[in-house]
RNA sequence: GGCGCUUUCGUCUAGCGGCUAGGACACAUGCCUCUCACGCAUGGAACACGGGUUCGAUUCCCGUAGGCGCUACCA
């Protein structure tokens, strides 16, 4: 016999108020995946004029760990992703951390055990751990039930001594066999399973007083007045069994509507997107870096990386979900906002592609005015152990801008540089803070723009250097310009050996400005003496 | 193994029965040859396979193969 369980068809989202949460176990730090998750949940509760609540769920005590629903608040804080309730947020529907909620679940337990729909378990880790090394494929389900410790097969008089007794026991859910469940899905259409192939999941623990995902889950959405519960796809196959709580409780007609969002999968090779992954590759998996208070191992984050948190939020906006072929793919928070679109989400894994995460960081960078990346360049420099003034910071940061899109090379040849984070400036302004040491003899910017007279040019050059008085672009510009129309020399490509030492750097004038005429000075009588 | 999801350029994707299959990243080539800001142009590159349904399938259905996930007293 087959009976179907199904909820309101489609729920009128105009009658009902949105609500949607994000509700991380605080088990580490947050990983990227759940930040897009936590993006879309975002996005999707603004459109509707919605809330978005924030719920701890740490019903493994041993799996806690300190620090990360600090790192969690931090990271949201830091990528503009605001929630309107929930832990460090407040709101109507507390408290919103799991383990605070022991009594209300406790409740809902023994409601469940009262009406049949759930039973008392007293077999051992070990026990059923036996169990499944003797049966091969082993599940606690209407097959195996009755031949294992429980309720169903102990008397009720036993079973009341046992807890009585203080001996720990789980309460499963009693699953019927035989009927189909239907999960709507809001990206993948129905999805339908036989109920036979689930087992008994276990709901409550009375080791540590709490119960498992699934019964938290359930009890908190409810209770919290969740609409939609938007996640990722691993938890597609623990939907049925989520929609049987909902009926049993005999919440199905305010159950909220599912949408399973398609994973991220590795850059290359099979698999999830794991931690491994960045560590091998390059690239942080976290939004912020984390320092494990257990290993003391620290992983790298984007914010560190030099990322922007809008960059961050507009690529992972992008993997997963598109608005179509009518638009750019740089989009504001506000943008991914009006266009976002659960139904347009794809349904298969997507690829990590961290080449094109920096070239979003590159987009969103080059659009900061000059004193945005002011600070970071400071981060920079002191990072190389060099002090500087803001002034003179912000100075080159305005040249390097200048120079940013394209250069031209050694051999004359313009070509594009791709920036895509603060950190890319050092090799290319070095120069700036640091005098030339040596010069490549190899190097062909050198070779070709350094011949055997050019020595004697810059002694000449460095002594019409000296009368400048005003040692400004425009001073140099007025004295210099007319001179080498005169004396028929071309100082620029060697002089730029002088200062810089290699074919590369700005505008030479503003260079010999930024120096100063003694260091300008100075670095032209290193390279006469080294070069000859 | 079982159950479920999934399959368009190398990658992210548009496409919702009739298109030279579009865009973005990456890649290649050319052009901008003294510099004030997402350079410009061009090019190569894809509908997993086999059956149906249909006048017509990338698009709908069924298989096969591949990919992903779940299969705990974890979430």
């Amino acid at each position: 016999m087959c009976t179907f369980v199904r909820y309101n068809e489609k729920l009128d989202m105009t009658e009902r108020k949105v609500r949607v949460r994000f509700a991380p176990s605080p088990t580490g730090p947050l990983h990227i995946g759940g930040v897009r998750t936590a993006l879309y949940n975002y996005l999707f509760a603004r459109q509707h004029g919605g809330d978005l609540v924030f719920r701890i769920e740490d019903t493994d005590s041993a799996r806690f760990v300190p620090g990360a629903e600090e790192y969690i608040i931090e990271a949201f804080r830091w990528l503009g992703i605001q929630f309107d309730e929930g832990v460090s947020f407040g709101g109507n529907y507390g408290p919103y951390r799991q383990s605070e909620r022991r009594e209300i679940y406790k409740q809902y337990v023994r409601q469940l055990v009262d009406a049949g729909r759930a039973y008392y378990a007293f077999d051992t880790p070990e026990e059923l751990e036996a169990k499944r090394r003797e049966v091969e494929n082993f599940q606690y389900d209407a097959s195996t039930r009755m031949q294992m410790r429980n309720s169903l097969t102990l008397s009720a008089d036993k079973v009341q001594r046992m807890i009585d007794g203080g001996e720990q026991y789980v309460v499963r859910f009693l699953i019927q066999p035989g009927r189909e469940v239907l999960v709507d899905d809001l990206i993948r259409g129905e999805v339908r399973i036989n109920s036979s192939i689930l087992d008994d999941k276990v709901l409550y623990k009375s080791a540590d007083q709490l119960p498992t995902y699934h019964l938290a889950n359930i009890v908190d959405d409810h209770l919290m007045e969740i609409s939609h519960v938007i996640r990722g796809e691993e938890w597609l196959p623990s939907a049925p069994l989520h929609v049987l709580l909902y009926e049993a409780f005999g919440w199905q007609d305010t159950m909220p509507r599912f949408a399973h969002l398609p994973l991220l999968l590795k850059p290359v090779g099979n698999g999830k997107l794991s931690k491994r992954d960045g560590d091998k590759l390059g690239f942080p998996v976290f939004p912020l870096e984390w320092h494990d208070p257990r290993t003391g191992e620290v992983s790298s984050g984007y914010r560190e990386k030099g990322y922007l948190p809008q960059a961050v939020v507009n690529f992972l906006a992008l993997l997963g979900w598109n608005p179509g072929n009518d638009h750019s793919e740089i989009l504001s928070m506000d943008e991914l906002v009006q266009l976002f679109d659960l139904e347009k989400c794809s349904r298969n894994g997507a690829r990590f592609d961290y080449v094109k995460a920096a070239w979003f960081n590159h987009q969103y960078l080059i659009q900061q005015p000059d004193e945005a990346w002011v600070p970071s360049f400071d981060r920079l420099l002191r990072e190389q152990g060099i002090e500087t003034t803001p002034e003179r910071e912000a100075e080159v940061v305005r040249m390097m801008k200048l120079k940013v899109v394209e250069y031209t090379d050694g051999e004359g040849n313009r070509k594009k540089r791709n920036i895509s984070f603060v950190s890319d400036l050092w090799p290319l302004t070095r120069f700036f803070f640091v005098a030339p040491e040596s010069f490549d003899p190899e190097d062909k910017f050198i070779r070709k723009n350094w011949k055997e007279q050019t020595a004697g040019e810059m002694q000449q050059f460095a002594d019409k250097l000296q009368s400048v008085a005003d040692f400004t672009v425009e001073g140099l510009r007025a004295v210099i310009d007319p001179w080498v129309e005169e004396s028929g020399l071309r100082p620029w490509n060697a002089w730029r050996i002088c200062l810089v030492g290699a074919g590369q750097g700005p505008d030479m004038y503003e260079l010999a400005a930024f120096l100063g005429r003694e260091e300008t000075l100075a670095r032209m009588q290193f390279a006469i003496k080294t070069l000859g």
